[in-house]
DNA sequence: CGATTTTGACCCGCGC
DNA sequence: GCGCGGGTCAAAATCG
């Protein structure tokens, strides 16, 4: 920083000159070199808080993680004991939880086996239970499940009357602007002259390749954005996932007054303790060290 | 007018 | 056997 090297400069410009023998302007000058150090060691203690409250959110965020993944293992196993996670534990006797995938955008999905769930982020305040996917469905119920208060929409393939497949969409207990989509039977589901269903006609592939091979990654979306298609790959998406629920949760958080209350008093508290501690061991550290972080 | 959605009733499996 | 809850049916309503 300029005002560090200028200000130590300016200190240590008269190192014999005794401080009891000052002009007048000799002291104007010293009051405002009193004042610059005073607001550069202010500027140092807010670039150190900035870096404490950086460190905290990544350690939260770490933290934040984990606990979803704890809650999702633990939501699992619950529903385990029910009829349809039987079946998809059935389906995957080498893998604890089903084929899953979670997107950012509109809609990604992994198939691999007979049935599979899909997370579609969607606009919170939508309350449909609409999960494009580039085939085309037909509504056949809707139900109040006794886990979450969003109703449960039942979908069938309306391509082919007597076509197996089917899906659930239901909204996340967890996250209202999530929506869970659980296919089922799509190994049968392979029609390659389905035509694209009028909310998803925009973005229907040119083949029609909603069609579907059994192992194979289902068709793609993405609605207004092609964010998905573009990370399907490997860590790609898994960074970009993760950068996504860092901003959500670094959104949702600075908007929640209580937390950024409560968080503010115990950084300050920490800070302070540090702030305290590190000045008792190097009075003099903000006047000699670059303040680069 | 045909396709789709809505919604209450019914069916069925499971736990007690 | 009974009640509960998830899943499905089907008639009516709605939409394009």
């Amino acid at each position: 920083m300029e005002e560090d090297s200028t200000l130590s400069i300016d200190l240590n410009s008269n190192p014999d000159q005794n401080p009891n023998d000052i002009s007048g302007e000799e002291m104007k000058s010293l009051s405002k070199h009193n004042q610059d150090y005073e607001l550069v060691e202010e500027l140092c203690r807010v670039k150190s808080e900035n870096k404490r409250l950086t460190n905290l959110l990544t350690i939260v965020s770490t933290n934040l993680s984990e606990f979803k993944q704890r809650q999702y293992e633990e939501e699992l196993s619950r529903t385990r004991k029910r009829k349809a996670d039987d079946i998809i534990n059935n389906q995957n006797p080498q893998n604890n939880s089903p084929n899953h995938i979670m997107c950012s955008g509109d809609l990604t999905n992994v198939i691999r086996s007979n049935t599979s769930r899909v997370y579609v982020r969607i606009d919170p305040s939508d309350i449909s239970l609409v999960v494009k996917d580039g085939y085309q469905w037909r509504k056949y119920g809707q139900k109040v499940t006794r886990d979450n208060p969003s109703p449960r929409a039942y979908y069938k393939c309306s391509f082919a009357p007597a076509c197996p497949a089917k899906k659930k969409v239901q909204r996340s207990v967890d996250d209202q602007s999530l929506l869970v989509a659980t296919y089922e039977g799509q190994h049968h589901h392979h029609h390659h002259h389905c035509r694209p269903t009028p909310v998803d006609s925009s973005a229907a592939s040119p083949s029609c390749s909603g069609a579907l091979s059994p192992g194979q990654p289902a068709p793609v979306q993405c609605g207004a954005s092609d964010e998905c298609s573009k990370t399907q790959s490997g860590s790609n998406q898994s960074n970009e996932i993760h950068q996504f629920l860092v901003e959500k949760m670094a959104s949702s958080l600075t908007r929640n007054h209580s937390f950024t209350t409560s968080l503010a008093a115990a950084i300050t508290g920490r800070i302070f303790d540090d702030v305290i501690s590190s000045e008792v061991s190097d009075v003099n550290i903000s006047n000699s060290r670059g303040f680069s972080m």
